[in-house]
RNA sequence: GCCGAAAUAGCUCAAUUGGUAGAGCAACUGACUUGUAAUCAGUAGGUUGCGGGUUCAAUUCCUGCUUUCGGCACCA
């Protein structure tokens, strides 16, 4: 999908369109007061205070409309200088501007743009005049917290993005509409591998059968990779102690948006939320020589956090979450090896998922001090440690301020979900105050206590986020190893071909294919056509030709091809295909 | 949490200005016995998300709640 803020000419014409917008709606609606209206990489917003009136969705087209008329009227955009004095004096009517004006540099100077009677300060530069913003639409309208801080007034945002031509235009909300049909949580229920119920609530899904079975794959693969690697896994408790949690340091900052506080006897425990406080007490159950590091602790775990309840989204945003979660424990001068290897794990998983969508962000502290351990020295130290291993790894990274865990910086890998959403998937975090908190040690070669490094990492992320970007990035067409139904059997006549249909089900299911016969009393096409609904990968047909010369016939999604093989070839084949990925 | 919108059969959707709900698919029954994306006929299926109100009458209007959707804020 194309960025708009990033191209040069449509970042213009978006930004005049922005303007086009707010000269639309002071027509429409003459109380309106202005704050700012950007370009971002969807197309252009306008924040808009209207007192008490309310733009709604259907509103939209009306909008549009005087859009146009202005549009077609042909209007000048010229370009004003003005002082601090004038700018101020001519934007008196609105409080937003005003207050835009007196947070500039005294020295910079102030440009505004006019249209007809139409002026809104902006730095420009503009497109010459109103008609050359012809093609565009008004996408949405919705709340937005003026300078974006939740403790001020909503304004309202209207969203809108413009093309230099009607076909650019069309093929991008075209693209709008196939992204919607890409959506996780379309794709999850057509192939029904979870569902939500209202009785027992908001963000937490059911896993169905079939996303189940997924999901039991993806344990398996990740569960057995980190074994290879020398990951230990555990199991601990899905709740713990008020203090365990005041002990990490989590409480004073998460205590908000953690389920509340379960009292029992003279004890109060948590869900909990994360999982490295169990596995600072896990490391610390035994004494540590400096030969046992990294020792690498790992849990499929899970978590429970109190997420906003506009915030939680299908399997991507939940309330009750399993996390494919470790922490590795090692000393100073083994950060940097242990770092590298878990970024190559990461990439190494990316690969056999076939992903290829994705940055790494690294995520610094922000300015806000109270939101972040204070200690200046751990944050520069661990700061820039991590921003050096980064580089020699040679990786390709963007920074982020205050994206920040409390405990320290991490290195997040971003993807763009099917709506447009950046969510963390993978995520890798280094840490020096947790260790301090626990008092963590080992014994060093000299005999003396040494306090460990603990590199939070999650690589799958969560389970439910990375199923949901996954059937996303394959619309749902998922790879052989990982498809609930494996292989569905078609026998061409239920009389004359069930039993070898079973006996190659008995077959496949003791080669361990997951195999499903269709022995309802349908037409193949019929069964033909649910097989490739339901995108199961491979599809065979079973007659009198296969049975005569014990073969099968199959047909891959995808494919209007069938290819006929002998059974034991077959059973060759997709063992092949399903180890090149495990 | 905030600003908006929505919720009708298992699924996808209808229902003029208020007059107690329809279709396709799926399910079930029967006929057809079929070689690669929908055979035909019939049957059944609904406290219109939940509660309260207005009205002779509410899917429709008002209101509270729940859930979902689009954003904002949040995200260990």
């Amino acid at each position: 999908m194309i960025n708009i803020k990033e191209n040069k000419n449509l970042n213009i014409l978006n930004h005049s369109c922005a303007h086009l917008l707010a000269h639309a709606i002071k027509r429409l609606y003459p109380n309106a007061k202005f704050w700012v209206g950007p370009v971002i990489e969807e197309g252009f917003y306008y924040d808009i205070d209207l007192g008490d009136e309310v733009i709604k969705e259907e509103d939209l087209p009306k909008i549009e409309k005087e859009m146009k008329k202005i549009s077609k009227s042909d209007k000048r955009i010229t370009r004003l200088e003005l002082s601090k004095e004038e700018a101020l004096e001519m934007f008196k009517e609105d409080p937003y501007k005003v207050d835009l004006i007196e947070n500039m540099n005294k020295d910079e100077v102030i440009s505004a743009y006019k249209q007809d009677d139409f002026i809104d300060l902006c730095r420009g530069p503009h497109m010459p005049t109103t008609k050359s913003m012809k093609y565009f639409k008004l996408l949405k309208v919705s709340g937005a917290y003026y300078k974006g801080d939740s403790k001020n007034k909503m304004l309202q945002r209207i969203y809108g993005i413009c093309f230099e031509n009607e076909e650019d235009l069309n093929n991008h909300l075209k693209e709008l509409e196939e992204a919607k049909l890409r959506d996780h949580r379309k794709i999850g229920k057509d192939l029904k591998l979870f569902m939500t119920h209202d009785l027992v609530g908001k963000g937490m899904p059911l896993w169905l059968p079939n996303g189940a079975m997924i999901r039991y794959n993806l344990e398996k693969y990740i569960k057995d990779k980190e074994i290879s690697l020398g990951y230990k896994h555990v199991y601990t408790p899905s709740l713990g102690s008020v203090d365990l949690y005041k002990t990490s340091g989590h409480w004073d900052h998460y205590k908000e948006d953690m389920f509340p506080v379960m009292k029992v006897d003279d004890e109060e425990f948590v869900l909990r939320p994360m999982n490295c406080p169990h596995h600072m007490l896990v490391y610390k159950n035994d004494l540590h020589s400096y030969r046992d590091l990294p020792i690498r602790i790992g849990e499929l775990a899970h978590d429970f956090r109190y997420e906003s309840s506009g915030a939680v989204c299908g399997l991507e945003r939940v309330r009750c979450m399993c996390q494919n979660d470790a922490h590795i424990f090692c000393s100073l001068d083994e950060v940097g090896e242990e770092f590298g290897n878990v970024v190559k794990l990461i990439l190494d998983v990316y690969k056999d998922f076939g992903f290829n969508n994705y940055s790494f962000r690294l995520s610094l502290r922000g300015k806000e001090k109270e939101k972040y351990f204070d200690d200046d020295e751990m944050w520069n130290k661990a700061e820039s440690m991590l921003r050096s291993v980064l580089t020699d790894l040679g990786l390709d990274f963007y920074e982020a301020e205050d994206e920040a865990a409390f405990y320290g910086p991490k290195l997040d890998v971003q993807v763009k979900s099917a709506i447009g959403h950046d969510v963390t998937l993978s995520t890798c975090q280094l840490d020096f105050l947790l260790p301090e908190r626990f008092d963590l040690t080992y014994i060093d070669k000299d005999g003396t206590k040494k306090r460990p490094v603990v590199i939070h990492r999650a690589i799958l992320g969560t389970l439910d986020r990375f199923t949901a970007f996954l059937l996303e990035e394959t619309k749902g067409v998922l790879p052989l190893w990982l498809s609930p139904v494996q292989v569905n059997i078609i026998p061409v006549n239920n009389e004359y071909h069930l039993r070898y249909a079973k006996e190659i089900e008995t077959k496949l299911k003791e080669n361990n294919i997951r195999v499903e016969v269709d022995d309802r009393e349908e037409k193949v096409s019929y069964k033909m056509r649910e097989s490739v609904t339901r995108k199961i990968p491979i599809t065979l047909i079973l007659g009198d030709k296969e049975k005569d010369n014990n073969n099968i016939s199959y047909r891959r999604y995808g494919s209007e091809e069938t290819v006929t093989v002998s059974e034991d070839d077959f059973i060759v084949l997709l063992n092949n295909e399903i180890k090149s990925y495990r």
